[in-house]
This record gives C-alpha cells, structure tokens and sequence, in this order.
DNA sequence: GCCTATTAAATGTCTGACATTTTGGCAAGC
DNA sequence: GCTTGCCAAAATGTCAGACATTTAATAGGC
C-alpha cells in the first residue's frame, strides 16, 4: 500500500501523525500490513526523518502501529488499538468512512455504560454539574428546530453527555468524556435523514428527563431515563432487540 | 524539587521514563509544580538529551507533564491524568504508596462497572471465555491456603476480573482489563493482614458465583454476584454505606 | 509610569553519522 | 540434502552538536 492521495500538510508533527491516524482509521491499510518505511515519508511528505519519528511515536503510543527495529513497522489490531485515548478519538471524529462495526462497538459500550454513569451523577452532583446539563439541554433546545444548526446541536449533545460523566464525580469515568464526541458525531451523520422528523422532539424530551432524574437527585429514574435516550439507536444498531420493555434490569 | 534520592537506572528511555512516572505516581511533586529540566535530567542521569526527551514524550502523553517551549515543564494535576492508559497502568502496579484517593476512585469505578461486564460476560461468553475464566478460578483455588504463594494468588486474581472483561466481547470494555492490576494488587497489599482467616476463603465462594452465573448465562444473577464480590473491599473504602442490602438496583 | 528592545533560558527542530537488530542469502561442511 | 555459520542489506534506534523558536524577565528610553 502505497502513500498516494494522501492530502498535503502544512508542518508539524502533529499534523503529520493526525493525518496518518486517520487514514489508519479509515482502514487505508490492513491489520499485519507493512507501513511505509521513515525514509519514505520524509520523502512523500518533504519533511525531517525527526517530525516523522515522532509522529510515528504518537501511533505507536497509541497502538496503530508496532515498531521493532530491523524489521519494519507494521499495523496493528483494530482490537489492540487503545480506543479510550483521547488522541484517538480526536483522530476519530469526523472521519465519513469509519468502520461500521468500530461504531457498534463503541456504542454498545456507551449504551451499557452510561446509565450507570447517570445513576452517579444522580447521586453525586453538585450546583456546576446542574448548571452545565442545563446549559447544554438548553443549547440543544434551541437548536433543535434549526437544520442549518445541525453541527451545533451536535456539539450540545456532546457537551450534554460529557457533562453526565463529569457529574459522576469519579476520575475515571470523567475521561471517558472523550470517547463520545466520535461516536455522537458519527451517529448523527449516518442517522440524519432517518426520521428527521419525529426523531428530534422524542430525543428532545427523553434527554430532557435524564435532566430531571439527576436533579431531583432520583438514580434508578436517572438510569432508566438514560437507557431509554440511547435506546432507539441501540435497537437500529442491533445492540439489543425491539421488544425490550425494559426488563426489570 | 530536585533529583536526590532516585534509583539508578541501566539505560533505555522506556525505563527513564518508568522511574520518573512512578516518582510522579507517588507524589514526589506536587500538581503545579515545575519539573527539572533536560539538561538537568541528562546530567543526573547520564544519558543523552534524546533519551531523556523520549521518556519525557511518554510522560507527556499520558497527561502526567505539560510542556511549553520557552517556559519547561511542569507537573500536571490528578484530573488530566490518562488513568486509561495502558503505561499509566504499568506504572502504577506495585507502588508502595499510592494515593489512597486515586485508589479509592479507581475501585469505585470498578464497582460500578464491573457488575455491568459481568451482565454483558453471561449474554456472550464463548467456550474459551468459561475456559479462561475456569483456568483463573482454579489457580485463584490452588494458591488460596498458601501464604508463600500470595503473589501468585494475585495474579490469579487479577487473570479472573481481566476474563471477565474479555468474556463481555466488547472492544472498549475490554481494554480496561488493563485497569485492574495496579487496583487490585494495591487492595491486596492493603488488606492482607486485615481479615486473613475469614477473608479468602469467603472471597473464594463468592468469585465462584460469577463464574457461575456466567457459565449458566444468567445476566441477573453474574451482575448481583460480582457485585458482591467488590462489596466487602468498597464497603471497606467507603464508597457504599454498610447498611446496603441490594436496593434492588 | 509605560512601552519597547534586548537578553537569557528553556523547549523544539534539523542534520549527518553511527549503532543495533532482523532478515535473507550464500557457501562450506557434515 | 540438510544444517550451520557468516556476511551483507535494510530497517529502526541512538547520539552529538548546532541552530530555531518561544517565553519571560530586564534594562532603557521617552
């Protein structure tokens, strides 16, 4: 696998390595494939072999990549790679092309995950946390009528569900902010034209309930109010089957 | 704060970078504070400049430094640490004193989590799932009576939650398998002499529960048993009251 | 007193040479 | 024929030194 159609870059290590990610991510080279050695990409790209180290260094950090010297460099297992990096779901969003089955995966954990999340915010959430869900839900309130404000309703859904995880108030689950931007960026995109026009209002109300169970400081109505935000995607993913009628968990 | 009192080290920016991360780990400095500089490092170290630039990308990346060309380095806080990362995780497994804060956070994650895998692991275990869960169990059996052979219990231990994880057959639930060894290795080394004749064999019958309950695929029943199996330890931290006797969820 | 150059100090980058590891081929020897 | 050993090629890893860039403090001019 050759480096053409690769996009330009304007410098930086940064960049170099964001842009190799992404076509990484968008399965421009098989799991086992040889990577194109330093050399060459100083060539192709007409930088140092230092900015190309280092953005190698990022890929490898982040488990795209396997080095070993003498040998070559070779990519990874889409199961080695490390998906709670933040610097890979900063690669991940917006790409078009994203695998399928990643987003699957990705939202299958979201949709176990985060009504447990919502039942800690319920319990732990302090007069900041209520003022960012609240701001958020505005937000998106006041977007959701606009189509040309899709991009910004989607940042508020974002910013609305990290700001679940941050209400939780535990280290770990606080990080995790950073695996949803690919993900809810990803499912807008490819659900869009769906049911544009039921869909907006009914996931109106179902996250503004979220916001009310974790207010009233309710965790088992916080828990179920999340699952049921995620459910109608979970159900068009094939996460679970249609007739779940919420069994009693 | 200076550089007094740190161990050798034998060469390779990888363990460079392991010593100075477990400084950090262990609160040599505080969040804030300024970090030597390279040259610095390098004359302490006697290494060259690229070695100690290398260590310094790891730290970096893992959110434990910032760097700022023109300024230096400086020590960042708990909250942007990169608890998710696999090296964060190496790092951390077998300090003698870690923050019982950043403990307790990490378990109280695990014990709202864990019980949730635990569900997902009776809906989709596979013969060699139960095979690893049973090859752990048994060594977990075998090394329970001997006190010589706590180390390998833990290991043991830690082989059970890690399949447990991998049993959910999930790509991002799967990677926090990771998580588990500084936790658990911290927890055993803090509770060791606190209940040793009750404790093990009571810890005992309770992961065989999971197992269990994983092998009949019953998605109730692993979530209430594993959630019994962390129950005693976060009762211990105070992360639940005792008085709980399953809510009902 | 405030604004502006200058300087010092730190991290970032480039370059070329050299070291090390791995692989494969080739040839001698049993 | 098969193994063994050695050498060469190719890749990544390391080093050393000079230079660039950014930041902050400082001295000077008005």
């Amino acid at each position: 696998m050759t480096l053409d159609g690769l996009p330009q870059h304007r410098g930086g290590a940064e960049e170099l390595a964001r842009l190799l990610a992404r076509a990484l991510l968008a399965g421009r080279w098989q799991p086992g494939d040889a990577f194109p050695r330093e050399l060459d990409l100083c060539a192709h790209f007409a930088v140092s072999r230092n900015q190309v180290r280092n953005a190698l260094a990022s890929l490898t950090a982040t488990g795209l990549l396997e080095r070993t010297a003498g040998r070559g460099t070779v990519v990874r297992a889409v199961s080695d790679w490390h998906l709670l990096d933040p610097l890979i779901s900063d690669w991940m969003t917006g790409i078009d092309s994203l695998d399928p089955k990643l987003v699957r995966e990705i939202f299958a954990f979201r949709y176990s995950a985060e009504p447990v999340v919502a039942r800690l915010a319920a319990e732990a959430a302090e007069a900041a946390d209520l003022e960012r869900l609240e701001a958020a839900f505005r937000g998106m309130t006041r977007t959701a009528t606009d189509p040309a404000a899709r991009g910004l309703h989607a940042e508020y859904d974002v910013a609305f569900h990290d700001a679940i995880y941050l209400a939780s108030h535990n280290l770990v689950w606080r990080q995790m902010g950073h695996l949803l931007r690919p993900s809810i960026i990803a499912l807008i995109q490819s659900s869009q034209a769906q049911r544009e026009h039921e869909g907006l209002d009914d996931s109106l109300t179902r996250h503004g309930r979220v916001l009310e169970a974790i207010r009233r400081r309710a965790p088992a109505a916080a828990e179920r109010a999340a699952r049921e935000v995620l459910l109608r995607t979970a159900i068009d993913l094939g996460i679970v089957e249609e007739a779940v009628a919420e069994p009693q968990h």
